[in-house]
DNA sequence: AGCAGAGTTCGATTATTTTTGAACAATTCG
DNA sequence: CGAATTGTTCAAAAATAATCGAACTCTGCT
């Protein structure tokens, strides 16, 4: 039995969230925890999450562990408390900085040398160099271009 | 049994693409086939996705679907033929703008309404209305940037 | 019309991901 | 120290998503 229940808002927001979590391939409990957490002015306790979503604990330990490790979400130490307390980053430099650093660059890291054993397989089929060589042109030209707007994305997002 | 075997450099493309697609939570099978195409000079017919890649017609026909949905790959008529050929679109604007059309966008429309009924329960709510009221702005703002992003990003893409 | 080839549909199967829950630390308190 | 509280881990269950494949439709050909 949930102790405190949700306000209206508190359901709005955590329905939004797990939206926009879904559109980004994220669980729905995720976004659960992090609607929670953006429509709650005090800092939650482990604790809440289990009794307020109906979540077990697992899920609420694995979910706030992702979620800080996005850096969607912060501990907070709570004076008086031994239990660990919670905030939910607002910064949409660091939420959007969190999942592109843990999501994307690292494929995007990874894209110079799948490209270059591209350029070693297509050395030894010389009959299609042609059209192989522009392929690999072009994805060298699309990795810079991502190379190179993923740092502006971020940089504007920094000035909301 | 496929009948022609893969070229090391469509194998080394397929891989490149199934990862592509896997970091946008896409199904391998969408990738194999992007991938196949990608590093095929020739059009591509329906059977061929299936003998190489030893996928069901089901699931080329579902993946060439959404591809095709996506803008990803497109239909061309081969004369003389009466089977359905395939090219791969490479066109980046292309090919991130269908994704964002068919993935990002929707959601993205369905946003204002969502924050104004956030607005109507915070309403009923009067006391928490200062909290409430700067998550809810805060929620615009981020509404507004990605509004605003989402064109730039196309239009950046265009130029590659 | 009847047949063959080409592709689609969709229920069943398989694979993957998410969530649970019970056992297990770790820490604090009496 | 021993009990209680807090949180983690991870194998198993449940839920979800992807893939298959057999039946079907559609089209063109003779």
């Amino acid at each position: 039995m949930p102790s405190k229940p949700l306000t209206p808002f508190q359901r709005e927001s955590i329905d939004l969230f797990v939206g926009a979590f879904a559109v980004l391939s994220l669980p729905r409990s995720l976004g659960e925890i992090y609607g929670l957490l953006y429509s709650s002015e005090e800092p939650l306790a482990f604790d809440d999450f289990v009794t307020r979503l109906d979540l077990s604990k697992g899920s609420v330990s694995e979910g706030l562990r992702l979620l800080r490790s996005l850096g969607a979400v912060n501990l907070l130490p709570v004076e008086g408390s031994r239990k660990d307390h919670f905030i939910a980053e607002t910064s949409l430099r660091k939420l959007a900085g969190g999942y592109l650093r843990d999501r994307i660059e690292p494929y995007l890291r990874g894209g110079e040398s799948r490209i270059e054993s591209l350029r070693k397989v297509s050395a030894t089929d010389p009959e299609l160099n042609d059209f192989q060589q522009k392929r690999i042109n072009q994805l060298l030209s699309w990795h810079r271009f991502f190379a190179r707007v993923l740092p502006v994305f971020k940089a504007l997002a920094g000035k909301i």
